[in-house]
DNA sequence: TTCTCCAAAAATATCGATATTATTTGACTT
DNA sequence: AAGTCAAATAATATCGATATTTTTGGAGAA
């Protein structure tokens, strides 16, 4: 019997919550890197029982931003300036990889599904939305996806969400205003579309390398 | 109060005793690809309670042994000729990148360490020891661990074991005897210790792709 | 027969309580 | 004053029971 308040219209189990919510805080920051992650603490916080958070965390694992310590609980995984460039190392390969295989593949629906994407993308800049990450991070996948590689996909996903992790923490640093993100897109974008591997992938990597290298400049130890 | 019976001198977590265990009858196939993991089945069999089943089968998602379907519980992964193909693929890749780093970095410490490996995986086979397997991904580990880059090599140890998964299920194929496997982990060795990157990670793909297009033109669908 | 719908059964997800293990505190020794 | 050990504290890991959800099985209608 449950009363259901009104709002919450979300329907989903709390395990799946407590993940996303997790996630979320850790993503941003807000629990810091390397910070114990007590069990009743983020209960409370979460309002929800110690079996979801737990399995929650479990989950985040995989995810590599949670760090499981046989029989002494979970921490927020720790960040450095070697994790970093490995993060970096590993996208510019992944992701050059799926992106050939995309192109390989190139078809009219992908074409269509990238230009709406670069275009939503677009849209939530230009008006700064909240959710202009979730629109970047969907037209970077979009270019990937049609390599019909779901594992490759997968590492790229993962890899990109630690490194946006790096970009909250340096957060509202300069890199962004310099230089001019739109033309970056707009290059990559073309190259899709034209089925120029070579080129494409130059300018993802190049996309990759110069806010890297600015972040990685911004660190120490 | 806990009477520990003589025997069973593990000293562990019950998590990670069903992670270990469940683990180990996924890649040989005692679980077979597809089905489905019931708690109270798996509680009984490995003779714990439900809550450490359930954390080492979210544990296992990481490793992409295990799929959780949200509110419907735990399957193990499915198999099939493209994730075959796809981890092959993706092997070929990170392992190419691991090894080179870790010849970029080649010392006297790891040309030791990559020697005695290769012995021990030597003896091993010679006297069809049951853990060749674990000496042989020890050996081609230890070729990768001077690159010191953490994530690649879990990427590269997670392929692994996905990859023996396939060999299992194909049980027994003439694949290994006709080969000489042997020869071919000496042309590895040989060029790691001489530091060749090229010569290095070309034995090492062939390698790979040798086993891999015998398991692979076994398989439909 | 085939489909739909509802009750029964089974399985999952979650809670609350307890046992186990790690960490801290502080008295006591050197 | 510094170090050591043991009790007290706190946190984790685990269990058993319950609530929730999915799946199954079959009765009745088209």
């Amino acid at each position: 019997m449950n009363v259901m308040p009104d709002s919450d219209s979300k329907e989903t189990s709390a395990t799946h919550g407590a993940y996303l919510k997790l996630r979320e805080l850790i993503l941003t920051g807000e629990l810091p890197p390397g910070d114990k992650l007590k069990i009743e603490q983020l209960r409370k916080l979460l309002d929800t029982g110690a079996s979801p958070v737990r399995e929650a965390l479990s989950l985040l694992t995989s995810d590599m931003l949670v760090e499981r310590i046989d029989q002494r609980g979970f921490r927020a995984a720790p960040v450095g300036k070697a994790n970093f460039e490995e993060i970096l190392m590993l996208r510019c390969t992944l992701e050059e990889t799926a992106l050939r295989a995309s192109i390989r593949n190139a078809d009219a629906a992908w074409e269509d599904r990238v230009v709406l994407r670069h275009h939503h993308m677009n849209r939530a800049g230009l008006r700064k939305a909240p959710d202009f990450e979730d629109a970047h991070k969907a037209f970077h996948m979009a270019l990937l996806d049609n390599a019909h590689l779901p594992m490759l996909e997968r590492y790229c996903s993962q890899l990109y969400d630690l490194n946006i992790r790096y970009r909250y923490l340096a957060a509202g640093g300069p890199s962004y205003k310099k230089r001019d993100i739109a033309a970056e897109h707009q290059n990559i974008l073309d190259a899709a579309l034209n089925r120029d591997a070579d080129a494409a992938t130059a300018h993802l990597i190049d996309h990759y390398r110069s806010t890297g290298e600015y972040l990685s400049s911004q660190m120490d130890g």
